[in-house]
DNA sequence: AGAATAAGGTCAAAGAAAGTCAAAGTCAAA
DNA sequence: TTTGACTTTGACTTTCTTTGACCTTATTCT
């Protein structure tokens, strides 16, 4: 497995050791993990983003820190307002992915559901389409699919 | 034999090995197996399809993979395994519907699920794509997600 | 206050995989 | 013997990761 893999799954036992929450420090990680400093930046802007569900907050100097928390929203069906009105006419996979793994992960959506969803918005289903289209095509189905997580 | 079958062999072999699943790292097997890392592809696109029951998925990059996983079908996902098959390359709104709710009818997927279907396979998410194409990707975006009936 | 020190942040280059596509090769069937 | 499906190859592209040099901000010590 590769290093940043190994970093994002640290991090994620931290957040679910402290329930929610991880406050590390950037140098000391990266040491214990054996990286450099700023591979722990790569990692967490691939993997911890607010699309991903996660708040990030950090500060420098002596006594400096990193500090990761799952965002926390009033209702389920909140959040998935929210992220309606967010997703404008066009969504990567990659993106759509994060958003669909954040709901499951807050279990707003069953895993069975998510599964249907992740290949509903999978590139797989695209490839005769082409660059506009394609994440144009994807942002109205996952839109679709999400009408109906509201309505249930 | 042709390496192409060498290679399809090999995969069987490794999903059998490991109950219907496969993972690997293209540049590896390629090197294996004595041919160019895009053969690779071509024997995956050729011999593991959503009508043969796979489902792909990959990442690029340092550790970057390869996975192949089976449907593995037990009886009621037989008949959706049929469908996959029979769905052709394309296929209209009313003819996808009426499959779902053919499934739901005869409870092999929830309501639940079948809402999100249906939503995924509307006309309303391929509004800006006309017609040969229109149904090609909903066909596309059907198959991949009965893939997931099946898997689970 | 100013200097030294102790963090974390940014960015771009290099590296490591996988993906795409079209040209060329093979071979059996019409 | 021509055609057409299937294979093989390789050049080029895209995506993800790793590394390091340099920048900014906070604290601590004279």
């Amino acid at each position: 497995m590769n290093i940043s893999n190994t970093i994002a799954k640290l991090i994620m036992d931290m957040l679910e050791a402290d329930g929610g929450s991880a406050e590390m420090q950037r140098n000391e990680l990266a040491q214990l993990v054996g990286c450099v400093p700023s591979q722990i930046n790569y990692v967490i802007s691939s993997r911890f983003t607010p699309e991903q569900g996660y708040i990030v907050e950090s500060r420098r100097g002596g006594g400096g820190y990193i500090r990761i928390t799952r965002a926390a929203y009033t209702t389920p069906g909140d959040m998935v307002m929210h992220l309606l009105n967010h997703i404008g006419t066009s969504i990567d996979e990659k993106t759509a992915r994060a958003h669909i793994i954040n709901l499951a992960g807050r279990e707003i959506i069953s895993n069975k559901t998510a599964k249907i969803m992740l290949a509903a918005v999978s590139d797989n289903c695209y490839r005769n389409l082409n660059q506009p289209v394609r994440d144009t095509v994807r942002a109205s189905v996952f839109k679709q699919m999400l009408l109906q997580v509201i309505n249930s």
